[in-house]
DNA sequence: GTTGAAATTAGTACGAA
DNA sequence: TTCGTACTAATTTCAAC
């Protein structure tokens, strides 16, 4: 089980403390990118490629870490070499009054890597990994199925995942939107018809309140 | 850019080499799962909590590696202490045979964190990570709407990530599905109406070719 | 916040089981 | 293959600046 809180925020930090914990600041953002690429380098080597000396690296790194900025450490597995080929995202409709319920079933599911819970016609979606697409089967209609306070789901196969990235931090943002440009004029010729924003259906917000 | 091959399959092996290039026995996979929850461990205390010598644990640490089974190591951030607090999920109908376009133009937007294809009403599924939402409305407006191979999109905010693992791996499985039994049997009294499974849509399966 | 030197640990090589 | 040991290189810690 590995619950992390509302969108993601104080991680590791201790329980309770709302706010930032740690200005960051372009060393520290470029410690974090650096660290998403390769999180075994050592921090000597992280010194050199910052441009800062070792100590203070040490205390950074420490510092991201007992803040939370920096979750953990992970090793990125390629799931069809471990015997887990078959990627489905499951969306799931939940019963109001009953997440508690839910999260706590999900804890008990080892075969869901993430879950979200998200605005739009379901509320929530959650990504599971298993050996073959009778196990999907098997975990929606003996398992989800079985809890109460899952509604109705629907289930898609992911068929290729094209990108994984570890670079998104506010630093590419910037490069990739230079200048803030007002919405009207940035549309322009563009067809608005064919994208939709899907927001929370009536009632939502009372959701996350009981989870 | 860092693209994925097909269901994350020979993520780091050699381009053109198909199957599987390592037998992965039970040491390999409790490698793997202490590599998970502890990217940045020590060899040495891997070898250690294994219970193989440390020799032992170099080779297969290189060779899980060599192989594409590790296919990088990263730290997990919190978005929102790095400045992006706002995550969303946009669902692609992507225009057929422009799905070579679609790829390149998803590499150039730093924004986008992951991207699936997948069956279904939409063929893709990416998240981004933006600092606001005004930013969300720009990345889709602006520039997702602005891409030929983009027919329509279907936005939605996540507004929680309740569960993000590292422990996918065939051992948990078999916790969870300790007996394989029968759909039937095991359907029981579960009301069926309310699982839906989405396949492809028609001509979906030409898709992938021109990618 | 930086530098440098000591202590510790990591990584490599190689022979034996 | 795997293990154990010895050897080399690098990292981390700590102290002074």
């Amino acid at each position: 089980m590995s619950e992390i809180s509302r969108n993601g925020a104080s991680g590791g930090g201790p329980p309770g403390r709302i706010g930032i914990g740690l200005e960051l600041d372009d060393v520290h953002m470029k410690i974090l990118e650096i660290l998403r690429e390769n999180g075994r380098i050592s921090v000597a080597a992280l010194a050199e490629r910052v441009g800062i000396s070792r100590a203070n690296a040490y205390t950074r790194f420490e510092a991201l870490r007992a803040d939370g900025a920096i979750k953990r450490f992970t090793a990125e597995i390629d799931h069809v070499r471990a015997g887990l080929g078959i990627t489905a995202l499951i969306f799931v409709t939940v019963r109001q009054q009953m997440w508690k319920q839910f999260r706590a079933e999900l804890a008990r599911m080892p075969e869901v890597e993430y879950c979200a819970i998200t605005t739009g016609q379901h509320d929530a979606m959650i990504q599971v990994r298993v050996s073959d697409v009778a196990a999907v089967h098997s975990m929606v209609t003996d398992r989800l199925a079985n809890i109460p306070a899952v509604k109705a789901t629907e289930t898609v196969f992911i068929l290729d995942e094209v990108l994984r990235r570890p670079y998104v931090l506010p630093s590419d943002r910037d490069a990739s939107r230079p200048v803030r440009r007002m919405p009207q004029e940035a549309q322009g010729d563009v067809p608005l018809g064919k994208m939709r924003f899907v927001g929370a259906a009536e009632g939502r917000a009372a959701l996350r309140k009981d989870g």
